[in-house]
RNA sequence: GCGCCCGUAGCUCAGCAGGAUAGAGCAACAGCCUUCUAAGCUGUGGGUCCGUGGUUCGAAUCCACGCGGGCGUGCCA
């Protein structure tokens, strides 16, 4: 890319040991040129020389060309600035075009394989909204891996094991007896959802009262698990989602690798019994202030071994990146897997763990109570009836998971220019406005494709050409950090470019059939970079709104 | 108490591997539709970057200590 052009044509120029500290970046004023580098400001110390001085001295000496670089200047303190020549811009365009649903893809993990894994939620009812913004992430940190050149295995663990359904099943077989007897205590602890009695209603159609005497809750559990994995998937299926790998918890048991890690933590000396339970050795040097219990008094392990034997599992099947996203509910539980793994004797390096803070859901300036004691629950499929898929996707990945997200559902809610989904989308629709009517009103403009580009050049056009020439580039610092959010402003600031342009350049035009081709052409390379943008983060490109 | 995260414009948030005058969207105010979608464009106002110290040519960004908020700190997951 063309920061590394100029990067390598300073190293060319002087020798410098240690390249960290310089950087080519975009100025934030324009007038400082297309970019812009530090070298002089960082290497005058070392070489003993004014910064401005070495700054000319620097910028004399380098040999450019010109069909790319037009100019460099000094200014400031010693920041060397280029101006990039037109032509280098214009051939972006065609490589937009060229490449077109492929443009920004990147190579850097090319032959390399990512699994990641996300949602995860428990089969013991349906979807709530909070759960929208782990979905959300990793939806769009999935897309950016393949972006990136991974071959990615989407992956969704559950428990189908714990006492989470075991809950789940007294709960569904109070409902049941409830049908006889109102009077049938519902446990302290079930799962008070509607869905629930929905279940046993179900049960109940089928079986009649035929259970009513049995103390077998497995029908309870099962019917249950597969009535709310149903739920789940058809969410997941609205939300875009298709995973490769469901692995249940319940495979660990049976191929024995759960016995298998407590022996091998056996055998490194890293647990002991005591009251009745095995505890894990939890060092003080790894940050840790107590042991945990990984088998209950009862038998049963604690959720964090059959964690940790799952992960064991992704290590053994050699991913080269192994992602994880949580909420921040979990941030000291995967502390601990990961010490799990490395103490069982397992390299731990190729995970990495993506935790987000909590939502928190507002209506105007009043918050939405989500507790799943009172039923007073906002499941994800209201929300996403509320505002729609586009919306809800794009306001869960909009912010950095590192901050707690504030969700306006009002503001989500609103087809108006107030909402910033409508913003970016409206620039798409907009695109295929003209591209429709070029080709129903406009003959002469698809006579010959040739295209030249010299004829663009006002400042809106030029303006536009780089912010799309930079989408490469932002899609390498998202893939590198996992983060989707960062190509939100940038998608902000090319629907922006483009509906000034928009505004101030008639694209169609009978009586400038060159000028006409040659805008249409950046208007189908900006189609091409808002739908590329838009499918990473996971909204849909409305041709028409 | 301890651990992790956060504190930037009226609101929601970018910026935080140190760099030129701290940005965006919304809200407020003032303009722009006989022309490819006004779900748009143009302009204006708005800041103790939580506080106090430190590190240096330079700090919203790094360090220390406070203050405020969220989440953990289970033989729940």
């Amino acid at each position: 890319m063309i920061k590394e052009y100029i990067l390598s044509l300073l190293k060319e120029t002087i020798d410098f040991d240690d390249a960290s500290q310089i950087k080519v970046d975009i100025p934030k004023d324009p007038s400082h040129g297309d970019l812009s580098t530090n070298a002089a400001l960082v290497l005058s110390k070392k070489l003993g020389k004014k910064p401005r001085d070495l700054a000319i001295e620097l910028s004399d000496s380098l040999k450019y060309d010109n069909e790319i670089i037009e100019s460099i200047s000094i200014a400031g303190p010693g920041f060397i600035n280029f101006k990039l020549n037109s032509k280098y811009f214009f051939k972006i365009v065609e490589k937009i075009l060229d490449e077109n649903s492929n443009y920004g893809k990147l190579s850097i993990n090319s032959g390399k394989r990512a699994n990641i894994e996300w949602v995860s939620a428990n089969p013991t009812g349906p979807l709530h909204a909070g759960h929208g913004r782990n979905i959300a992430l990793g939806k769009a940190i999935a897309n950016l891996l393949e972006w990136s050149g991974y071959n990615v295995v989407r992956e969704y663990y559950y428990n189908d094991a714990g006492s989470q359904m075991d809950n789940l099943a007294k709960s569904v077989h109070a409902r049941y007896m409830q049908i006889f007897n109102p009077d049938f205590p519902f446990p302290e602890d079930g799962y008070s959802g509607n869905y629930i009695k929905d279940i046993a209603n179900l049960i109940y159609n089928r079986k009649k009262d035929e259970l009513k005497s049995s103390d077998n809750l497995e029908i309870f559990k099962l019917s249950g698990e597969d009535y709310n994995f149903n739920l789940i998937k058809k969410v997941l299926n609205l939300m875009g989602i298709s995973f490769d790998v469901f692995f249940n918890e319940s495979s660990l048991y049976k191929t024995g690798k759960i016995e298998e890690l407590i022996n091998r933590f056996r055998e490194f000396q890293m647990v002991y019994e005591k009251d009745g339970a095995l505890w894990l050795k939890m060092e003080k040097t790894e940050g840790f202030d107590k042991d945990k219990v990984i088998v209950k008094s009862t038998g049963e392990p604690t959720y964090r071994l059959p964690d940790m034997a799952y992960h064991i599992d992704k290590v053994k099947r050699g991913f080269d990146l192994i992602v994880d996203i949580f909420g921040s509910d979990h941030g000291d539980t995967y502390k601990e897997v990961l010490y799990g793994i490395k103490k069982a004797g397992y390299d731990n390096k190729n995970i990495n763990v993506i935790i987000h803070q909590m939502v928190t859901f507002k209506r105007g300036d009043e918050s939405v109570r989500m507790s799943k004691r009172s039923d007073n629950v906002y499941y994800l499929e209201e929300l996403i009836n509320d505002v729609g898929v586009d919306a809800t996707q794009f306001f869960f990945v909009m912010r950095n998971p590192n901050t707690h997200l504030d969700f306006d559902i009002e503001l989500a809610k609103d087809q108006s220019d107030k909402n910033p989904v409508y913003y970016l989308q409206y620039a798409h629709a907009r695109i295929c406005g003209i591209l429709r009517n070029a080709q129903q009103n406009y003959d002469v403009l698809s006579d010959n494709p040739e295209v030249d580009f010299s004829k663009l050049g006002t400042e809106d056009e030029l303006c536009l050409i780089k912010t799309l020439g930079r989408f490469p580039e932002i899609i390498h610092e998202c893939s590198v950090n996992l983060e989707p959010y960062k190509l939100i402003p940038y998608l902000n600031e090319v629907a922006s470019g483009f509906h000034s342009f928009y505004h101030n350049n008639r694209v169609l035009d009978s009586d400038n059939v060159e000028l006409s081709k040659s805008r249409l052409a950046l208007c189908r390379a900006t189609k091409i970079i808002l739908s590329n943008g838009f499918r990473i983060i996971g909204i849909s490109a409305p041709d028409k709104m």
